[in-house]
DNA sequence: ATTCGTTATATTTGTAAAGATATAACGGTA
DNA sequence: TACCGTTATATCTTTACAAATATAACGAAT
């Protein structure tokens, strides 16, 4: 039976978390659903939670993640910017890129 | 303000985990103390969870990590063995080493 | 035989995180 | 103006996990 190496990985900004797997898979569910509380139901998590994980999000980002408008045509909406597609893209790089380094690394518990 | 970048590793066999940064925590406060009891009050952490977080270690590894006896001289005691001082090497370097490859991954984030 | 400080384990208690619920505000549309 | 589905926010409830507590078993030393 051999090992598995994981991870998790987020970015902090001012001791909060800005970037994590978490606030990755909701703002691509935004992405795809066009609003935060159809992307909270596609990720089975509260409204609550959905909204204070992109609270932190947006407040911790340099510009905008997303622009949410309450109101309107179909009652408002949450859209990511072109920083925010961005963001997610290499978020996913250097997720992905940190799991071969991992399994790499790996070695050298398994030749002991 | 600029960001940084937090990870946390563990290694897992057989869907459950054998080593991570607080069973090596744990697994050097042994090494320190000579006693699982003593280590528990040295980091803070019930014995019980202690207990649990060693007897993982030790059902997940291919040989023991740790020696425990009871009673007799001092009423007994756990040493980590040969094996076990690799492991906590290994993972050390492991851990370290990806914090220096994450910091480098990082700059992909703060050129957006 | 008694004492000692452990390991080992079960049971109870406390607490912080998650979830559920409720409601206000909003601004297009009809 | 009334309606709609959303964002935004507060408050209450639940629940899962951590912590505390209690106790048995152990074996060397005295």
């Amino acid at each position: 039976m051999s090992y598995k190496i994981k991870s998790r990985i987020w970015i902090e900004s001012k001791n909060n978390v800005f970037l994590g797997e978490g606030r990755v898979h909701l703002l691509k569910a935004i992405q795809e659903t066009g609003s935060l509380s159809k992307a909270s139901k596609s990720l089975n998590i509260s409204y609550k939670k959905a909204w204070h994980l992109l609270d932190s999000v947006n407040k911790s980002a340099k510009k905008p993640v997303t622009i949410n408008s309450i109101g309107g045509k179909g009652g408002g909406g949450a859209e990511i910017t072109e920083y925010g597609i961005s963001l997610i893209s290499a978020f996913d790089e250097i997720n992905k890129s940190c799991w071969v380094f991992l399994d790499e690394q790996l070695k050298k518990i398994e030749r002991i």
